[in-house]
DNA sequence: TGTACATCAGTGAACGCGCGTTCACTGATGTAC
DNA sequence: TGTACATCAGTGAACGCGCGTTCACTGATGTAC
């Protein structure tokens, strides 16, 4: 058992070629958080880490590289947050639910501005965005659709008369409902939606300074907001 | 009047000033729309324009003052199709006004899109936006508050019972009411923040890519949400 | 109207910077027999 | 257990690039008398 390598964490090298992988994801992750993603340097990050330039290459195949691992760390970690808020708030009502998921998301946000910037703001010029992160960037969304099934489930969420809407959005809808959202009727989905479009509008109003001179208590701003557009959930209109 | 130098359009280096100070712009906002603010170099623009680097200096002190040029046409242009939309759409109601706006606003998105990031997606990595793009930026909501008000003096706009709120928001929204938008309650308000935030979030769900494999149907999905959400207005919850 | 001087646009060279990426290399770690 | 070879992390120099900004200058345009 001391000769023989051990599957899990096997050798020296593997631990090593991990743990600095962390580093450098730490270290980047710092920078982006300290200068934005524009600004993010191989270099730089090589520097702090102790390395030289080039030998950043040995964990990251390019600088988009190491910016898809960013965004997929960004993205898991407000997922995180968001599915935290869900079980937490496990006992309360469907719309205090998606309220609390919302906080959430905005807590982290305003926590970690440039991370939330790099995945809900402007693109990075000349980056696209690779298939490995539409798993993660989903998480946020799958909540906050489990919470309207659960509404509708439960009753809170009442459909109302539905919307009049074109043949393509309904099967887009339709197509919605199947991945992710069983029995939640479309005009559900279209408020849901509606307030998942506030919720990012509402921060990045708030985060990118277009509410400056205008509002001053911001969480008192925001928590009324969603408040109110949580209940708007709840009404069959 | 010949040896004389009128006072509008003086003297022929005033003209050629005046000229080149628009081309320079010019340029520089079709770099900004191709390839994005970050990558918006002085010595680019000064290139296509024909000139030196360092001419371009004479027109714009810095690289930061000619973002700031583009930050505000950028902030007069949508302003301007904003009150064009509201002109336009005068003889109709008040929800329909708002969607016309909200509209239009969305079109100059779409057409402008690295505008629309410079303005409303993330902020320029190390660029602080002057006091000059105050008055510029206020357009837009200037023409939507104004709405609100014509909303609720035609009686189309029902306050309903008023949010609780905290005195801070209560103090907020009373200053802005005093500003741009008299004798519209604090319910009427809220709602219309609220579908503020709604449009910029549908807008930047879009743009960005949030909404790739799952909407279809851009155009109509958004006029069905905003639809709906301008029918919210007038609701009195 | 003509001349002397002041203003200003544009030039070209230079400074100093940092970037992403490649490549041949050294030396340590891991593996197969 | 010991040895020979293969793998791989990290080095250091280099390539080629573009950037913002400064500065002393030339030559054209404008102004005052």
């Amino acid at each position: 058992m001391a000769t023989t390598t051990p599957n899990a964490s096997r050798t020296a090298r593997d631990r090593a070629r991990r743990e600095l992988t962390e580093e450098i994801k730490r270290v980047a992750r710092r920078h982006l958080a300290e200068h934005g993603s524009a600004a993010l340097s191989l270099r730089a990050v090589a520097r702090e880490v102790g390395m030289v330039s080039s030998a950043v290459y040995r964990y990251f195949p390019s600088r988009d590289d190491l910016l898809t691992a960013l965004i997929i760390d960004a993205y898991d970690a407000v997922g995180e947050r968001a599915e935290a808020a869900e079980s937490a708030s496990r006992d309360r009502g469907a719309d205090a639910r998606w309220l609390s998921v919302c906080e959430a998301v905005r807590a982290w946000a305003l926590a970690n501005p440039h991370e939330y910037a790099l995945i809900f703001g402007s693109p990075v010029p000349g980056y696209a965005a690779p298939e490995a992160t539409i798993g993660p960037a989903s998480r946020v969304p799958l909540v906050l659709l489990r919470l309207l099934g659960d509404g509708v489930a439960s009753g809170e969420f009442v459909a109302g008369k539905t919307p009049a809407m074109s043949r393509t959005t309904r099967s887009d809808f339709a197509q919605l409902r199947r991945t992710a959202a069983p029995a939640v009727p479309d005009a559900v989905l279209s408020r849901g939606l509606s307030v998942w479009a506030q919720l990012l509008g509402g921060i990045n109003l708030e985060m990118f300074g277009h509410l400056h001179n205008v509002i001053r208590d911001y969480d008192a701003f925001f928590t009324l907001q969603m408040r109110r557009a949580c209940e708007f959930l709840t009404q069959g209109v």
